[in-house]
DNA sequence: ATAGTGAGCCTTTTT
DNA sequence: GGCTCACTAT
């Protein structure tokens, strides 16, 4: 943090007025702007809650006030925290900012709470028993920790999944309760009733090994702002007007975060919607927005309701939808635009038919000249954009998956990155840990456990056990000269850390050390893509001084953006899509189960279904134009088909809002396999618009896969073949609808006709 | 002792 | 279908 720079900066002038404005005192950018909104913006003093239902504007008015604060010289920038909970939105918002401002974004305090609360504590680490290079642990690592110290502690991973034991301890971070402020009941029975000696030591390891995960992060904050006020005054007086987006996802240690800040000038400004909060799982509170004006006593509250996006039959949907929900504060949302198409909805047969009509949908679409870019799919889970994913790249439909596996979560990526952390910090053991062995240098676990032993012995860390492992005659000659040219690498790269810029010293470690060639060795047909994203990598480092700066904006910027170019139907589930509009939105397995999610409403009930129904709120209210909502009779989750009921949700919307499409021949079964003993139970009724099941019939797997051949495989031995997963291959053999392929990078497999297409 | 193979497990959402 | 764990061949 570089504060001397920061508090060098001159204080803006106030705008000049432009020769064209000069008569109306009004900045340009209050324009367009409805009641509501400008007053919004304009209440910059004290604490204010601006409850903006969906596509009222909500980023418009928190960009605005953004420059107003900054424009009318209320503020300088590095006055003003705006805190977002993802990276999209920050960046959304910079970018709005300076349009608005024409000012440099730098030395802003526009960020994730991550980000923001991330930075705070590397300033003052030392407080809370850390270094200030200390490193941020992803899910991955955080899992291993955890593990170590249940093993150390003979907690069975089994009975007690290490994961789920992760999860109890993140929601105690997420309510800014650190190890000793946990009630001893709350642990409960879980891992034999020492669920919380077990936090308390994930807590320790974490402080040895100088990390901090997600959740320290602003636990860590809190922890250093209650006990050191005078730190915490500084900030008070810094941070002089507090903006924050979706404050409904706040969890109470985020809320705390944000009281401490606001404590002393209180202008705090939250914009949020109770209807869009779907985050509970992850701590997120709505109470937190109900009980704003208690909090904040004298708190101004605005209601944005006029909305700028939908047409009057998606809110019509959407509202009466929502009306189902009890404890909302409650919005009447409200368009001034035609009433457009209702509602699509329509049922299907299986998982199968409604990627194709969806996929067939889309092309319509596109045929009529809209573009990919305005139609987005939305699932509820993230396994659903597979079967779409086919489908897609079958029509020859260009498109992008937007979440998914962030680019720093990928093995390679992390494999890479744990090396630099190694160069970095050779006390980092759980980076360490993992590199060891990879690529293979025959360091099993049997020598690892050695190794532990004597750092354990000696107080030192792995790195610095396997160092002097010489001394001793604890592992066999061949495991010990192995370790010790591994370290004798280390010390040569870390030797050029400051010579070479660190895209070359990247290289020359992927190279050295055998990495790259592991993946270029490797045949499976994921090798390629990991190639390609180790460049990436590589490239990307060409941007920084230092692996330190690298490391940071690497476990908690870094996006993906390999699908940046052209134009791409948007793929996501229906969290990623908060935030974001489209034309046309699909939102496909709209079943009970699926949608509300069976595990939600087996494990939180009413609350659970109440947030299940917010987010198919908010899948609706993505949509500017029109809504598709589909929903299958049969669908196949892990290998076993299961049939299901169309979601409530659909029957909870209300019926002059809804058009149920039933076309001919899609229920028809020609050109579709016709199975054998299974009769077609699901039809679709012309009269009511939510079709039942009348009888439980459940398909079989086999007797889909059976009966699809009408005969022999359609390609010929030595037909060259591509398949979605394997790539390019030639046919060796046939046996009935089974082909025997040799693929270019995959290898010899057997696959169904089916799966294949002619290369 | 390690590496490769096969069986059995689970499978929401993510900064 | 992916991941972890256990077994077997080296």
């Amino acid at each position: 943090m570089s504060d001397a720079f920061d508090r060098s900066e001159p204080a803006p002038a106030p705008p000049a007025p432009s020769g064209s404005r000069a008569l109306t005192a009004e900045p340009p950018y209050f324009k367009g702007l409805n009641e509501e909104q400008r007053r919004a913006v304009e209440a910059t003093e004290g604490p204010v809650l601006v409850l903006a239902g969906a596509g009222t504007g909500k980023t418009r008015v928190l960009t605005t006030r953004f420059a107003h604060i900054l424009m009318t010289g209320l503020a300088r920038p590095w006055e003003i925290v705006a805190v977002t909970f993802t990276n999209n939105a920050a960046r959304e918002m910079k970018d709005l900012v300076a349009a608005m401002t024409g000012r440099p974004v730098e030395g802003w305090r526009l960020g994730t709470f991550h980000a923001l609360a991330a930075r705070i504590l590397r300033s003052h680490a030392e407080a809370v028993g850390l270094k200030p290079n200390f490193i941020i642990l992803g899910a991955d690592d955080q899992l291993r920790l955890l593990k170590q110290v249940m093993e150390g502690r003979h907690i069975d991973d089994r009975k007690w999944p290490a994961r789920m034991l992760l999860g109890v301890i993140q929601r105690w971070k997420d309510r800014g309760l650190p190890p000793e402020r946990v009630s001893e009941e709350e642990g409960g029975a879980m891992a034999d009733g020492r669920l919380l000696q077990l936090y308390a030591a994930y807590q320790d390891r974490l402080r040895t090994l100088n990390a901090a995960d997600f959740g320290d992060l602003l636990l860590h904050n809190l922890t250093l702002f209650t006990e050191h006020p005078d730190i915490l005054k500084d900030y008070q007086n810094r941070f002089r007007y507090l903006l924050v987006d979706e404050y409904q996802d706040a969890n109470v240690a985020q809320y705390l975060w944000l009281r401490l800040l606001a404590r002393s000038h209180k202008n705090l400004c939250c914009v949020g919607d109770d209807d869009q909060s779907i985050y509970s799982w992850r701590g997120a509170e709505v109470g937190n927005i109900l009980r704003f004006e208690k909090d904040f006593p004298g708190a101004e509250v605005i209601r944005l309701e006029r909305n700028y996006r939908s047409t009057p039959h998606i809110l019509g949907a959407a509202s009466g939808l929502i009306a189902h929900n009890e404890g909302r504060l409650g919005k009447t949302l409200w368009a001034g635009i035609d009433a457009g198409d209702k509602v699509g909805v329509q049922g299907v047969w299986d998982g199968e038919e409604e990627a194709r009509v969806v996929c067939g949908e889309v092309e319509a679409k596109q045929r009529d000249g809209h573009s990919l870019e305005q139609m987005a799919v939305l699932v509820r889970a993230g396994f659903q954009t597979r079967e779409f994913e086919e489908r897609l790249i079958t029509l020859g439909i260009p498109y992008r998956i937007i979440g998914g596996p962030r680019f720093y979560e990928r093995r390679e990526i992390l494999d890479v990155i744990a090396y630099f952390r190694v160069m970095v910090g050779p006390d980092d053991d759980l980076a360490f840990e993992r590199i060891v062995n990879l690529p293979k240098r025959g360091i099993g676990p049997a020598t690892l456990q050695s190794i532990h032993r004597l750092a354990r012995r000696r107080l030192v860390s792995l790195h610095d056990a396997c160092r002097s492992i010489n001394e001793t005659d604890d592992l066999r000659p061949k495991a010990r000269t192995t370790l010790a040219a591994l370290i004798t690498d280390f010390e040569r790269w870390r030797a050029h850390l400051g010579a070479l810029n660190l895209a070359e010293l990247a290289a020359m470690v992927l190279a050295e050390s055998g990495y790259t060639e592991m993946w270029i060795k490797d045949s499976s047909p994921e090798a390629p893509g990991r190639l390609e994203n180790l460049e990436e990598l590589v490239s990307v480092l060409e941007n920084f001084e230092n692996l330190q700066d690298f490391l940071e904006h690497v476990s908690l910027v870094m996006e993906n953006n390999d699908n940046a170019t052209g134009e791409k139907l948007s793929l996501m589930t229906l969290h990623a899509a908060k935030g974001l509009e489209f034309d046309t939105v699909f939102l496909p397995g709209w079943e009970e189960g699926l949608f509300p999610h069976k595990r939600s409403l087996d494990e939180e009930g009413l609350k659970g279904l109440e947030e299940e129904r917010r987010l198919a709120y908010v899948g609706l209210t993505r949509a500017r134009r029109k809504a598709h909502v589909t929903y299958a009779a049969n669908r196949r989750i892990y290998n076993q088909w299961q049939s299901a009921l169309p979601s409530r949700f659909i029957d909870e919307l209300p019926e002059e809002h809804v058009d149920a499409m039933a076309e001919s021949g899609l229920y028809g079964a020609q050109g579709r396999p016709v199975l054998r003993e299974t009769p077609r139970t699901f039809s679709f009724q012309r009269t009511g618009r939510t079709p039942r099941r009348r009888d439980g019939v459940i398909l079989e797997g086999e007797a889909w896969e059976i009966d699809t051949a009408e005969g022999d495989s359609r390609f010929e031995e030595g037909a060259r073949v591509f398949h979605q997963k394997f790539g390019y291959g030639r046919v060796e053999a046939r046996d009935g609808n089974k082909l025997e392929v040799v693929f270019d990078k995959a290898g010899a497999k057997k696959v169904i006709d089916s799966f294949v297409e002619p290369a």
